[in-house]
DNA sequence: AGCACGCCGACT
DNA sequence: GTCGGCGTGCTC
C-alpha cells in the first residue's frame, strides 16, 4: 500500500522537516527531490521518509507539487553519510543535502546528462553537390555524408556555429536531439604505460591494503620522493580492473595537470575532475558521470567527496594533513574525516597519504584505529636537504633578512641556482607608524592595522574590503613622518632588487597572482629559470616542485612558534618538511635555513635534529598535557553582531545552557566567551565560546541537547552565529 | 533563509 | 496623508 505522507528536508536553516501529502499520481521515494509549496514560495527538497501519519494536523498539510526524481539522488551509503554529517557538524539536514548537490540540481534541473545536439543531412542536403567556392561548407557536408556528427564533435573539428547555421538556413542540414550513449569503461580497462618496479616498502604497503577486503583506513606516511603516487597507482589497478570506481581527493592547489596526467597515463579509464573552477553545468556533468559510472576515476578537491558513485571501490586522500580539507563556512566538514566515514559506509579501503601526517591521523594510527604504512626510502639517489637555524637575536635585519642568510643566498645564486624565500605576510609592511608620536594607522571597521601596499600606494585592511590612499599626515599629531613598520613580501621583493641587482626576483602571493592564469605562467617562467629569486607566501609551498631551487629560507619562524593557535607549530613543521623535501635534487643538494630568535625552542630542535616523527611525538605529548585535540574534542561557537554587549551576552547564555547540562562536569569545560582574535571585523564585534569534551560522544550529546535551547534564545535571531565542530582554526 | 505583517518617522 | 525602516513570527 502506497504511503500518504512524505517527510521533506528543505534548504532552510531549520532543524526540522516538513510533511506533505502525496497527491495522486505522485510516487516519491526516499532520497528523491520534490518541489513543494513552502509559505509563499516553491522549494526543492529531499524526501527523507514516507509515512501514513504526521505530527502536524492532517488537514493543514499541503500537497507535493512535483516529484523530480524517479529514484534516490544518492546511493544509500552516500545518503547515509550526508545524514551523519548533518548531525555530526550540527548543520540542518536540508541545507546539508542542498550543499552536497550541484547548483543546477538544487534549482530543480533534471538529473540526467544534457541531450546532445546532433547534426545530420536533410534529404535536400544529401542531393546537393559539394560547393566548390565554400570549402568549409563542403567539408561539413562531406563529413555528414558518412553519418551524423554531434555539435561538440564538429566544434572540435573547428567548424564554427556560423557555418552550421548557414547550412541549416539553406535547409541542407538539420539538428536533432540525441541521448548520449553510455559507455562501459570497465570492458576497455588497460594499463597504458610501463610500470616502474616497486621497492620493498612500496610493495609491502600495496600488499597490506590488498590483504584486507572491505573497510580499512591506511595512513600512508611517505617522505617526499618516496613514491606515494606509485603506491596509489598500484592500489587502484585491481580496483579499476574489477570495474570499480575510485575517488581521489587532493588539496586546493594540488589539482595540477601533472597530477591528473599521472593517472591518465597509467590507465585507460575515463577520468573526471571536480574543483572550484567548474561552472554549474560542468559540475553537474562531473556529478552525473560519477553516479552513472561514466568515470572510473574521480579526482577533485574537498567537495568532490560528495560525488555519488555507482560502484565505489577505493578512496584516496592525498596530503591528508592539508588545511584546505576543512570547509570554513556553512557545512563545516572535514573532507578527510568524512572520507573515512564514507569508506566505512561503503565498506571499502581508504588511503590517507602524507609526508607529514596531521597529528590527529598519527594519533589514530598509533592507537590502532588506522593501519600505519611507511615509506622511508627516496626514489633514485635523492638526498635529504641540509638544514640549519640562523639565530638572528641581535642581528641587523635588512627587510627581514639577516647577513648570514644574504651571504648564503649569494653563494647559491652565484652557483647558478635558484633561491626561495617564505614570508607569510603580503603587502609592503603590516603597518605604518608616525615617527613623531607612535600613532599607528588602524582600520576603522576592524581591530587591525592597515597593511601598506606600496605598489598601489594604498593602505588596505586584510580583514575587510577597506582600502584608502596613504594619509599625508599623522592623524594624531600632524607629523608628516610616517614610516612602514615590519616587512611584507612587497618590501622583501624591493630590497632584493637592490641587494641582488644581477638576479631577477618574482613574488608569488595573492596580490601578484590575482589575474587568472598568472600563477601558472609565473611557475612556468620559474621552471625556465627566468627568475632566480622566488618570494612567496604559503601559496608557493604547495604542490610545486622547482628542481633548481637549492636554498629555501623561512624568514620568520617565530610567529608560528609563539602563536595563539595551537596548530601553528604543526603547520610550520609541515611547511618545513615540505620545502626540505623539495629543495634540490640528487645532483644538487638543497639547503633549508630558518631565521629565528629562539633557536633553542624544543619543538624546533626536535624537528631539525630528529625529524617530523620526533616533532610529532613531542607535539602530541604537549597536546595531551594541555588537554587539546586529538586528546579532547572541541566545538567552537562563533558569534558576531553590531553590538558587542549583546554578542557576549548571547554566548554567556549558551554557556549557561551547557552548565545546566547533566553531562557538564570538569571533563567538559566551557571556555569563554572571549573576544575573537580579531575582535572587530567589518564593523561587527566577534566573540567565541569553546566547548571541550573528552570524547566525540559526549561532545555530540551536549551539542545535540543544547542546540534547540540555543535556538530558542531571543538573541539567536539577532546575532550571526555558528557552531564549528572540530575547528581547524580558532580565529 | 525568505517572506509577510505591523507599527513608527521623513517625505511627495 | 503615504513610503519604508527593520522587529517579530511562521513556514508542513
Amino acid at each position: 500500500m502506497a504511503s500518504k505522507i512524505a517527510r521533506v528536508a528543505l534548504p532552510v536553516p531549520l532543524d526540522k522537516q516538513f510533511d506533505y501529502l502525496i497527491t495522486p499520481g505522485h510516487s516519491p521515494v526516499v532520497g528523491a527531490r520534490v518541489r513543494v509549496p513552502f509559505g509563499r514560495q516553491q522549494l526543492v527538497g529531499i524526501v527523507t521518509a514516507l509515512s501514513d501519519s504526521s505530527d502536524f494536523p492532517l488537514a493543514q498539510l499541503k500537497g507535493i507539487s512535483a516529484v523530480l526524481d524517479p529514484a534516490p539522488l544518492w546511493p544509500a551509503p552516500l545518503l547515509a553519510l550526508l545524514r551523519w554529517a548533518s548531525s555530526y557538524y550540527q548543520y540542518p539536514l536540508g541545507d546539508t543535502l542542498a550543499n552536497a548537490m550541484p547548483t543546477l540540481l538544487r534549482k530543480g534541473r533534471e538529473a540526467s546528462p544534457a541531450s546532445l545536439k546532433v547534426w545530420q543531412l536533410t534529404d535536400t542536403g544529401r542531393e546537393q553537390p559539394l560547393p566548390t567556392r565554400a570549402p568549409r561548407q563542403a567539408q561539413v557536408l562531406k563529413m555528414l555524408r558518412s553519418g551524423s556528427w554531434s555539435h561538440e564533435a564538429l566544434q572540435a573539428e573547428e567548424i564554427s556555429t556560423a557555418i552550421l547555421k548557414n547550412l541549416s538556413d539553406k535547409g541542407w542540414i538539420e539538428a536533432c536531439e540525441a541521448q548520449p550513449q553510455h559507455q562501459v569503461w570497465a570492458d576497455d580497462f588497460a594499463i597504458t604505460e610501463e610500470k616502474p618496479r616497486l621497492n620493498e616498502e612500496q610493495a609491502l604497503a600495496v600488499a597490506s591494503v590488498n590483504a584486507n577486503p572491505g573497510f580499512g583506513c591506511y595512513l600512508l606516511e611517505g617522505v617526499t620522493g618516496s613514491g606515494k603516487t606509485e603506491v596509489y597507482l598500484n592500489l587502484l589497478e585491481p580496483v579499476l580492473a574489477a570495474g570499480k570506481q575510485a575517488l581521489i581527493l587532493v588539496p586546493e592547489i594540488g589539482l595540477t595537470p601533472q597530477t591528473i596526467n599521472r593517472f591518465r597515463r597509467r590507465f585507460n579509464v575515463p577520468l573526471e575532475t571536480v574543483h572550484s573552477g567548474l561552472n554549474d553545468s560542468e559540475r553537474l556533468a562531473a556529478w552525473l558521470a560519477g553516479r552513472d559510472n561514466q568515470a572510473g576515476i574521480i579526482i577533485g578537491t574537498r567537495s568532490a567527496l560528495f560525488t555519488p558513485c555507482h560502484n565505489l571501490g577505493m578512496i584516496i586522500v592525498d596530503e591528508e594533513h592539508d588545511a584546505s580539507y576543512k570547509q570554513q563556512d556553512s557545512l563545516r566538514y572535514h573532507a578527510r574525516d568524512l572520507a573515512v566515514m564514507r569508506a566505512s559506509k561503503e565498506n571499502i579501503p581508504i588511503i590517507l597519504g602524507s609526508a607529514t601526517p596531521a597529528l590527529e591521523s598519527l594519533h589514530n594510527a598509533k592507537s590502532g584505529k588506522y593501519h600505519h604504512l611507511t615509506l622511508t626510502r627516496r626514489a633514485g639517489n635523492a638526498r635529504q636537504a641540509r638544514h640549519g637555524v640562523l639565530d638572528v637575536k641581535g642581528l641587523y635585519l635588512e627587510a627581514g633578512l639577516s647577513a648570514p642568510l644574504i651571504a648564503q643566498m649569494r653563494k647559491h645564486l652565484e652557483a647558478g641556482n635558484q633561491v626561495m624565500l617564505f614570508l607569510n605576510r603580503r603587502g609592503y609592511a603590516p603597518a605604518i607608524m608616525c615617527h613623531a608620536c607612535g600613532w599607528l594607522a588602524e582600520c576603522k571597521r576592524c581591530d587591525a592595522y592597515y597593511t601598506f601596499h606600496q605598489q598601489s600606494g594604498e593602505l588596505r585592511c586584510h580583514h575587510c574590503a577597506t582600502q584608502r590612499p596613504v594619509m599625508p599626515q599623522c592623524h594624531q599629531c600632524g607629523s608628516t613622518q610616517l614610516h612602514a613598520v615590519g616587512v611584507g613580501t612587497e618590501q622583501l621583493e624591493q630590497q632584493l632588487a637592490t641587494l641582488f641587482p644581477d638576479y631577477k626576483t618574482v613574488r608569488i602571493d595573492r596580490d601578484s597572482t590575482r589575474r587568472k592564469g598568472s600563477l601558472e605562467s609565473y611557475l612556468e617562467a620559474i621552471r625556465n629559470n627566468e627568475y632566480q629569486i622566488l618570494i612567496g607566501t604559503q601559496m608557493l609551498a604547495k604542490g610545486h616542485h622547482f628542481p633548481d631551487v637549492t636554498l629555501v629560507g623561512l624568514i620568520d619562524v617565530d610567529s608560528a612558534l609563539f602563536s595563539n593557535d595551537f596548530r601553528a607549530s604543526e603547520r610550520l613543521a609541515q611547511l618545513f618538511i615540505q620545502v626540505a623535501g623539495r629543495a634540490g635534487r640528487a645532483s644538487k643538494p638543497g639547503e633549508v635555513l630558518l631565521q629565528t630568535h629562539h633557536p633553542e625552542h624544543a619543538l624546533l630542535q626536535a624537528l631539525l635534529h630528529q625529524g617530523y616523527g620526533a616533532f610529532a611525538r613531542d607535539a602530541l605529548t604537549e597536546r595531551k598535557q594541555a588537554w587539546l585535540p586529538p586528546f579532547t574534542y572541541l566545538a567552537l561557537f562563533r558569534a558576531e553582531a553590531n553590538s558587542s554587549e549583546q554578542t557576549e551576552q548571547f554566548l554567556h547564555q549558551i554557556r549557561g545552557i551547557f552548565e545546566t547540562s547533566p553531562l557538564y562536569d570538569q571533563s567538559t569545560p566551557v571556555l569563554g566567551p572571549n573576544p575573537a582574535p580579531l575582535a572587530r571585523r567589518a564593523g561587527r564585534y566577534r566573540w567565541q565560546l569553546l566547548l571541550q569534551a573528552p570524547d566525540r560522544k559526549t561532545l555530540q550529546r551536549m551539542l545535540t541537547v543544547a542546540k534547540p535551547a540555543i535556538q530558542m534564545l531571543p538573541l539567536a535571531r539577532k546575532i550571526r552565529w555558528s557552531i564549528d565542530v572540530e575547528p581547524q582554526d580558532l580565529t
